[in-house]
DNA sequence: GTTAGCACTCTTTCGACTCGAGTGCTAACA
DNA sequence: TGTTAGCACTCGAGTCGAAAGAGTGCTAAC
């Protein structure tokens, strides 16, 4: 059995309208509100081949019909319309983007909070830190004496604070010396870039602040290395969903709102092809059994040539695709050019 | 109507009976569970009369009672027995709060996750800064030629980092000069005890500078006084009420997490008396409609006679309240007592 | 003052029933 | 050969009433 046109109509007929009234889909529906020139005895016949090829499906005998995963999966593929998307909207994102008084992170956040309350979904947002970070500049400080506060900043304008204990014999020379040998040795290279000569040499200046140095180090390892490991993400708009009549039985919500504090369970759902710009991820295909009522729009938006954030959309299988997809696509265009500008 | 003893008792029951099965208590349950040597029948007539003093009541007839706000009010102040907190939880706390190789931030937020899960409730955690923060260390690093990174550590070990753009003939050295002038001039002060002479010589030291003093000192103004007026708030367990039978509609459960979201809102229950150590907000108490149904129970902590933070928990009216003071308690105290160490 | 007994009330549960939406199939039609 | 009208059939949702069960309030006896 193969895709006429008129099968396709029909198919996004019933997706469009499901996603519209979250009611199954009936025939005679169909051929009233969107008019295909068939009476329903016709779309009958053509849903039950839908069905046959496991587009759409029924809930119940005597129920319409409602897409399957696959059916969603169709649609997004071949039928949705790159929707134009809301002029107003649009501005809204870039605004909040170009809103520069704010730091980077908050004006991100500002958007994606934005983003969930326009869509009624969740947003996630990921900013991807997997290269391994690369030290720009490290500084300790003395905050009074036996206590010193190593400030650390990595490619990309993070920043990391961390106190140390200290022999209380140490003092603000000391530190301003251990602080210029290691970003002497040490910048611009990641932890597994650190040489066994490179660290000698610093020992072996540094004898008598040895202690701090060994310290400091340790420390300094473990924060490029988590950097490196877990990516920071921020989500909002966790009680959208809520309102969707999918998710009127609160244990259902339950499970899926504890899935999605879990780093791990978002971390998979962001994952995909980053190449492609966007990726949708259909109820089951996102591989989780926590989310399989709900789809994932990913874009991945870089910054000379490297993914440096992912921004998602976290809704119910039956969420507005097209709008979905152009808003994200906006979104992560609008990063990209706020990027550029900023350089 | 007086109180008298036996009264005191079946409200005892009623209330711990609620508690535990969250189903309208009986005359027959309590004459049987909770053998206070009477017949249902006498039980029955003294329920009549604590129903008529308004402390509990029935949702039907031939429904068995059910604590009202003002029952659960009378059981916390006069009935309820400060609950030997178990003496594993009670470690955990300890245990938490004293693994020293976290930012003290973090060791809070875990023992509060902790606290969550143990009572099953929501939980809070509020650092109040609204004294106004001092200065304890500023420092200017230069980061590239014509760009700062400002460190600023103020009281009770929080720092804060702000970029700050620079002439870029800036050295490092005019950036130590400056810090080293600020410090000298501004540390332990709070911005409103800056004065005019005390700005006019750091400016007449530091002419050559002016600039970045300038954009530093506003930035630096802004920070602690930020602090000041709004206090930082966690939250964790948010789902964990989703689990209770009261929140079982997920309409009610949408409206609360969503109150929850807001820092009015938990500011408003976080408020209170802190000089008692603990309060106690049942149901209408709350003064919020959103929360109606839940209680709130805060305990403050104090270092050096100021109360520097609070611990909340949330939960449904019908919560353990002797459990979860006595866990609050624990924590407030062993919090008071780390910080102490700390010193 | 306490208790046993009983009538009464109200919710919950269950099955029977109806209604309506939607289907699949068949036969007629263009 | 594809389309359509018609019709029997299925199944869920909603309604109704009866029965069960829990719990009460009241009365009369202890």
């Amino acid at each position: 059995m193969e895709m006429d046109s008129r099968k396709q109509k029909i198919l996004e007929a019933v997706v469009l309208d499901y996603i519209e009234t979250a009611e199954p889909v009936g025939s005679r529906t169909i051929s009233k509100k969107y008019n295909l020139g068939v009476s329903s005895a016709t779309i009958r016949n053509e849903m039950a081949d839908l069905e046959e090829m496991g587009l759409i499906e029924q809930p119940h005998t005597s129920a319409g019909r409602v897409p399957s995963d696959a059916g969603y999966r169709y649609y997004v593929d071949y039928l949705m319309a790159q929707s134009d998307i809301q002029e107003e909207a649009k501005k809204l994102i870039q605004k909040a983007i170009h809103d520069k008084r704010q730091q980077v992170s908050d004006v991100l956040r500002d958007s994606m909070k934005m983003l969930a309350e326009v869509t009624n979904c969740t947003t996630v947002m990921m900013l991807d830190e997997s290269k391994g970070s690369t030290l720009q500049l490290l500084q300790l400080l003395l905050v009074e004496p036996g206590k010193a506060l190593m400030v650390i900043i990595t490619e990309g304008d993070k920043i990391e604070n961390r106190f140390l204990e200290i022999p209380k014999t140490m003092t603000r020379e000391d530190l301003d010396l251990v602080s210029m040998m290691m970003n002497q040795n040490l910048r611009g290279l990641k932890v597994d870039d650190w040489q066994r000569n490179i660290l000698e040499n610093i020992f072996q200046n540094l004898t008598r602040q040895r202690q701090v140095v060994d310290c400091a180090l340790e420390m300094l390892s473990s924060i490029l290395n988590v950097q490196g490991k877990d990516k920071k993400i921020y989500l909002d708009g966790g009680l959208n969903m809520l309102s969707q009549p999918e998710f009127k039985d609160v244990n259902k919500v339950k499970n899926l709102l504890q899935s999605l504090e879990q780093q791990e369970v978002l971390s998979q759902l962001m994952e995909g092809d980053t190449e492609t710009g966007i990726t949708v991820k259909i109820g089951s295909e996102t591989g989780l059994d926590e989310v399989k009522d709900c789809s994932v729009i990913v874009a991945s938006y870089k910054v000379k040539g490297e993914t440096v954030g992912k921004v998602g959309l976290i809704g119910p299988t039956r969420m507005d695709y097209a709008t979905a997809v152009s808003m994200l696509n906006t979104m992560a265009q609008t990063l990209e050019e706020a990027y550029k500008d900023n350089e």
